[in-house]
DNA sequence: CGCCGGATCCATCGAAAGATCGATATCGGC
DNA sequence: GCCGATATCGATCTTTCGATGGATCCGGCG
């Protein structure tokens, strides 16, 4: 059973790198895309199978919008996300979008066509040794920050000092220390470099 | 005259991406290497024309080491920067490295192409409306850093105390504290959490 | 109502960071 | 050989951080 395939990816050599391995094993690429908006509207007219979507497509929709958008279809297609980052926090949100699971963009070609395979029968699909960090991101308590911490948190971003933060916010240094704490326990991290570092990686900035 | 091309990406499928392109045309890809160790390897038995490098390989030598070494060579390879960023600081160093240029990863096939043909042919590539942006950041001031400064600053990044620093790096503290102040005057910033931040902005990191 | 958890606020104090002096050693180029 | 850039190390001093403990306010909830 030959699945009809959707390839969404800004990148154009990309797409022609999916399309050359896809087609030679056989599998049938109905239609390429190269945002989320021209994804759904190709999607809802050439109904496919699987859809190979990338987790970053410039500007406009992403890929956790496009996944959300395409498994809200009457017949929705399987969503496979690629990435290139491993330790993206919207994978996490792709998930509960409805992908059917991620792929690195480091894997070998085969991994590809096996995942579409795998997703095309309904199955999840994980890059390999990627459930474990899924689990893991899902067990660990999702950061929320408050409004207050996360004004804080973009002056420390700044290199603002302390007392500098206190005195842009109208609040005592005493008081911006106690936030600045919050958000060291909150992010994981022990010094406001890394705090600022680890707020850009989990996109909370 | 139909130029031999090797591919250096660290993603299997942008390499089969490339190849399908550019054999397209008409070209020949005699070789791909997916780390900037095998690149060298490989193009010193292959002496290809051309050398499709990606900017950014995973772990071990990046683009810019690659071009370098690659350069070095006796009669060596015109080399052509794939990357993904446009404003990616490295691109400058790779074209001082000796690179004939770059293209960003989101243009057309056909373009990819023409600057195979422009590059074997010994001139430079750019990727459209590239060369207003590598005049701008040539006359902006350069923030150079030199190899033991990028170690701390990465270091710094992660959060790590000067303490930690110095003893993974096994040079005494003060030392490093030395190469933290010359890192804030370079980035011209104040304190250790906007050096990392502002090297992200520079896209140094 | 009383209690509780949260968000916000404040004070104190040891540890770390950053500024400011200093110094020696190496390496490449003029 | 001299000079500039880089890398290394040391000492002192002031400022800032981050940890800890406690205070207030406020919106649910039993």
């Amino acid at each position: 059973m030959s699945a009809s395939i959707l390839l969404v990816d800004d990148h154009p050599i990309v797409r022609a790198g999916l399309r050359s391995v896809i087609e030679a094993r056989g599998f049938t690429v109905v239609g390429e895309a190269s945002t989320g908006e021209e994804a759904v509207a190709l999607a809802s007219s050439l109904h496919p199978d699987v859809v190979l979507c990338d987790l970053r497509l410039g500007a406009g929709m992403d890929g956790v919008d496009t996944t959300a958008q395409l498994r809200r279809m009457p017949t929705p297609p399987a969503v496979v996300i690629l990435t290139t980052f491993d330790h993206d926090a919207q994978i996490i949100r792709a998930i509960e979008a409805g992908a059917a699971g991620y792929l690195l963009k480091d894997v070998d070609n085969d991994t590809i066509v096996a995942a579409i395979s795998d997703a095309a029968a309904g199955a999840l699909v994980l890059t390999p040794g990627g459930d474990s960090r899924i689990i893991a991101a899902l067990r660990a308590p999702r950061v929320t920050l408050t409004d207050r911490e996360r004004d804080v948190l973009m002056l420390v971003d700044e290199g603002a000092a302390n007392k500098e933060i206190a005195s842009r916010l109208f609040i005592s240094e005493s008081t911006v220390k106690t936030h600045v704490v919050h958000l060291l326990e909150k992010l994981g991290v022990a010094s406001r470099a890394a705090a600022a570092s680890e707020a850009r990686r989990l996109g909370l900035l």
